[in-house]
DNA sequence: AGGATAGATCAAAATTGGTTGATGAATCAA
DNA sequence: TTGATTCATCAACCAATTTTGATCTATCCT
């Protein structure tokens, strides 16, 4: 891996960072660990605003951890599992800088 | 794990995603991941104020990202490999829940 | 002791994020 | 076509974070 790769890498990573910061979005993230459902099936389990879970699933879309499917009136939502892996190599990755033998000897 | 286990490992899930989702903070984390360093030492190679930097790593620190000690006039920071891993498990948690065979048929 | 350096802390200003309620577009059923 | 339903979008508001510059504490050196 060339250094220069490296932040690029590394702000998509802080993108997926970001979008599992919040309560909200962790909700939905664990809601669609159980598989695909629709907007308003989870507006109703989660007892959420509709403009605010459409928001939040926006944002979740835009940082690539869900996609979306129409089927007539209504949007399907899932979880990408690629981009937890991303994100789970992103840190197998630092940890295993962590690892390296230290500095050169004092 | 029961249901109402849950909720505290993804809350502590979440802080430690949110004290990644900032790139001053990801900049630290990927310095130290070259191991241990001073807080001068990381003010001048980041470029950063010192006031900035003392927030940051206090906040990581409190996060449990990162440990430091006190040696004279200097402090050391360093990561904590172990909230890495914490978060590695809790990514693999959910991708497990993700495989899993979908609901029953339809 | 006195001065210099490392780092933490604080309050104010600046920035970013999230919530709310209203409106709009698309689909469907009658 | 009309009315109902699902979902997205928008603007205004409110709340949380970040940045900045100043000040404070502790340690060291002379």
């Amino acid at each position: 891996m060339r250094v220069l790769d490296h932040p690029l890498q590394t702000d998509r990573a802080r993108l997926l960072f970001k979008a599992l910061a919040d309560p909200v979005r962790l909700t939905v993230i664990e809601a669609l660990a159980g598989g695909e459902r629709c907007v308003c099936d989870l507006t109703a389990e989660l007892g959420l605003a509709q403009s605010k879970l459409s928001f939040h699933l926006k944002l979740l879309k835009e940082a690539g951890l869900l996609e979306s499917r129409q089927e007539g009136r209504w949007v399907y939502y899932r979880l990408r599992v690629e981009a937890i892996q991303s994100m789970q190599n992103w840190l197998a990755a630092l940890a295993a800088r962590c690892e390296r033998p230290a500095s050169p000897c004092p």
